[in-house]
DNA sequence: GCCAACGTTGGC
DNA sequence: GCCAACGTTGGC
């Protein structure tokens, strides 16, 4: 099994609506390196549902791939803000797993996984770091789970 | 709102 | 294939 943690500004789509809706097609991912990680996800592997872009930003709470991915239907929308001319039918660019509502979690600020030496080498952590799906090691997980206790 | 860091685009 | 220009991300 595979860990994840997979990044969305609360103000576009929160925890919450995951809540609310159970599951959601994880849509709009454009870049080449976190569609990799879509693709690599399989059924019943974990997520770490991340807040970014808000104050704190934080680990909000846990998901589940519930459906690995297949060809994200927005990028064949025109009128869709992620629509890609580049992709057929035959030969789609993106990928969306559907992501299912697991448990909540006491929030876990990005604040505390920087203070925690446990996550050193976390690649949320790294400088720079951008992407907006990030793989997981077990123990980093584990470690992130425990703090949200 | 600022800006550092990174990805993408496109001219050459 | 280089690289400057531009766009985006996301913490602060």
């Amino acid at each position: 099994m595979n860990y994840w943690l997979v990044k969305s500004e609360p103000s576009e789509f929160s925890f919450a609506d995951l809540t609310r809706e159970k599951r959601t097609l994880w849509t709009g991912v454009r870049n080449f390196q976190a569609r990799n990680f879509l693709r690599e996800m399989a059924q019943g592997d974990q997520v770490l549902f991340y807040h970014s872009n808000c104050n704190p930003p934080l680990v909000a709470g846990l998901a589940v791939v519930t459906k690995a991915a297949g060809p994200d239907p927005s990028q064949f929308d025109r009128n869709a803000k992620y629509y890609d001319s580049r992709s057929t039918e035959e030969k789609p660019l993106w990928f969306s797993p559907e992501i299912g509502y697991q448990r909540a979690l006491k929030n876990v600020t990005l604040e505390q996984l920087k203070n925690c030496t446990a996550l050193k080498g976390l690649s949320l952590l790294q400088k720079g770091s951008r992407l907006s799906v990030h793989k997981l090691s077990q123990e980093h997980f584990e470690v992130i789970i425990k703090l949200a206790k």
